[in-house]
DNA sequence: CAGCAGCTTCACGGCAGGTTCACGCGGCGC
DNA sequence: GCGCCGCGTGAACCTGCCGTGAAGCTGCTG
């Protein structure tokens, strides 16, 4: 599963230049200027690991460390402007996973995540499955299977192949572009509307209303996507 | 495309070298040994990235970052021969893109050089799968959702584009033109108030007021832009 | 080689939403 | 105090997108 990132630092530039590197290295990045932001973040998001500036107008990173232990049990690394301040917040132990000073080259600062992370997951049992549940809806990419509501569904290839590409990462908006090089590797020929037939086919199959979608939504001028009903 | 690299170092030793790699790499070189002589070669040369050592005579390392950032948008690797500088050094805080301690190996440098250029390629093309908090503003680019305090808003197409494009650097100003081009890819036609008319429907969808703005401030005469209230 | 399943394409109708326009208002300069 | 420039707003038009059914095409299978 892709782990989400959270970057909060007051400075533009900084955040910018972590979460270009945090999403070259795979990962999906929240980024917020302040405190109260990062915790409307948290909230909305839910990120895997929080990467916090000490120095924050609002509430600051210590407070934030504080509070994201406690009731979101979520690993935090601080970042810190000056070495002195480090010394500090060890005798504090004000919880965090780990601590780097700047100035520090996103390298490193991507390493660290990778190994803090690594840490967690050990802990935790991790649990790989390749079927992907949403709502009524089964996608088993292993046994290249769709069932709705326990009932089975025979799709084509590359209905299935659309099916779980979008089903991979529920919520998030596909182009048809995307779809279609999804479904014929990379060849970037083949008409974008053909995703339309196949979309509707797929709705037919699992019993979809394109006015009152359940699972397959249009993101008008854009795409589609696959979510739970709210 | 060739790219063009400046290299800046008093030592002429290690200009040489880097050179040398550099050029082997198959990179257009650009050199200059003190600060002034670095602002003269930009501007002459418009490189597409410089290479700054901290330790220069006339103005520094440090300035002369701060200033290609602000009048070029100049990606820079900082080079800096002192671990006590760094105590001194508030790093990216100035604006740099990566961060290099000597003694380092020519090829770590060019490996850098490789890295920050290809970022820079690729997040001037598309801005897609981050999301950006600010204050109870959520802006989700991969869901293309905007939460305000955690209830969704339902944004039309061009609307989400404005707001991403304006919230990607918040407080940063952007003029119709530029929030057209945003928009309609870069078809320059169009009517200006057109986005006026957008941005009112934005504001009224996430519950703004233009006269005690919460996140679009108008500004005079330029345009608009998304800011966190002080 | 015939038959078939599935992928792709096309044309068209309906409608969401983007664009434009005109008007009112407020701030600023003269 | 007066006029002008620029922003906010609501309504009307109209562009362009999506959903759909049907028909062509391609590749597999027997």
């Amino acid at each position: 599963m892709r782990r989400t990132v959270l970057v909060v630092d007051d400075n533009e530039k900084i955040v910018e230049v972590l979460a270009a590197y945090l999403e070259a290295a795979g990962y999906e990045v929240v980024t917020a200027h302040d405190g109260e932001a990062a915790i409307e973040a948290v909230r909305a998001r839910r990120p895997d690991i929080a990467l916090l500036d000490i120095m924050l107008p609002g509430v600051d990173g210590i407070e934030l460390t504080r509070r994201f232990q406690r009731d979101y049990d979520l690993p935090v690394i601080l970042v810190t402007a000056k070495t002195e301040e480090i010394d500090r917040l060890i005798g504090l132990e004000v919880g965090a996973d780990d601590y780097v000073s700047k100035p520090f080259s996103p390298r490193e600062v991507v390493a660290r995540v990778k190994a803090v992370l690594r840490r967690v997951d050990r802990s935790s049992a991790t649990s790989a499955g390749e079927t992907i549940v949403v709502g009524d809806l089964v996608v088993d990419t292993a046994r290249r299977e769709v069932t709705v509501a326990g009932e089975k569904v025979e799709l084509t290839r590359t209905e299935f192949e659309i099916l779980a590409t979008m089903a991979a990462h529920p919520g998030r908006v596909y182009s048809r572009l995307q779809l279609l090089e999804a479904v014929s590797g990379d060849a970037f020929e083949g008409y974008e509307r053909t995703i339309d037939a196949h979309v509707k086919n797929i709705r037919k199959k699992i019993g979809d209303d394109p006015k009152e979608p359940r699972y397959i939504r249009t993101v008008f001028g854009v795409g589609y996507k696959v979510e739970a009903p709210s």
